[in-house]
DNA sequence: ATCAATTGCGTTATGCTATAACGTGTGCAA
DNA sequence: TTGCACACGTTATAGCATAACGCAATTGAT
């Protein structure tokens, strides 16, 4: 899915969420866009929808948050399973992707004839720089 | 982490998870107990944290629910990553190791100095029984 | 036996996450 | 012009999860 031109709803969103250091909720969102006039939480929503529609935002299902693409222009989803390690510490969020590992996982799903959707793969722990 | 004696709300709470066909919420959960006597949902809550921390329990974090564990006896975690795959249609899920899969991942969090705490794989899709 | 610490439990209240449902306005094509 | 698709705004509601309090039972020293 290309991303289209982004509508202002959408463009604020994702500003936000490019600005961030780490993942944002939804409801974190909503209050940063209080002073452009945001007031509800389907605002956020909706325009988060499409922004995942465009894969130029992410959803982390662990934390029920959402961050930019960190591969802007590289169109994530066509090279396999986006993977994140998330520190529970600091935050940060590190994208990768590991073609071995989507083998494997479709390897299996084609085993078991199961029809992927959509794949979360997903660390939590601790960063490098958090280390003790 | 080997199971002790379960208490009367843990071993009701598993009970209930045990004998569902699918995944089930922490709000499913209570109103299938208001007959033993559950009234909040504190109630589950507890008794799921502490199922989870004996691993006879996995909580599916793309849908907020909860699967008794499909490998009883096998101490799932001691053999690496669980992974899920989880119908859309029928609620159906299917937990899965891969010991390749592992070792991809942790290779790459070995790379990056980062210290895994808990890892998620989550296929969503439809099951062989459920695709048209 | 007694005291202190731990653990489980019940209850109320609250907070966070997400969507339903309704109505408005705008742009575009038949 | 009429109909449709889409974005938007608003209110209300549904669904998921935890804070904070107090009480009771258990355990494990002392
Ligand atoms: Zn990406
Ligand atoms: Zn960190
Ligand atoms: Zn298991
Ligand atoms: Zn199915």
């Amino acid at each position: 899915m290309n991303a289209p031109q982004l509508t202002r709803n959408q463009a604020l969103v994702f500003d936000v969420l490019e600005k961030a250091e780490g993942p944002l909720s939804a409801y974190t969102i909503l209050d940063k866009l209080r002073d452009q006039g945001f007031r509800a939480p389907l605002q956020v929503y909706r325009a988060l929808d499409k922004l995942l529609e465009y894969g130029v935002v992410h959803r982390l299902e662990s934390i029920n948050s959402f961050v930019a693409c960190a591969h802007p222009g590289e169109d994530c989803h066509s090279h396999g399973i986006v993977a994140f390690a998330i520190c529970e510490s600091c935050g940060q969020v590190i994208e990768f992707h590991d073609h071995e590992v989507d083998h494997r996982l479709m390897g299996w799903v084609r085993s078991q004839k199961f029809k992927p959707a959509k794949t979360t793969i997903e660390i939590r722990g601790t960063c490098e720089a958090c280390a003790a």
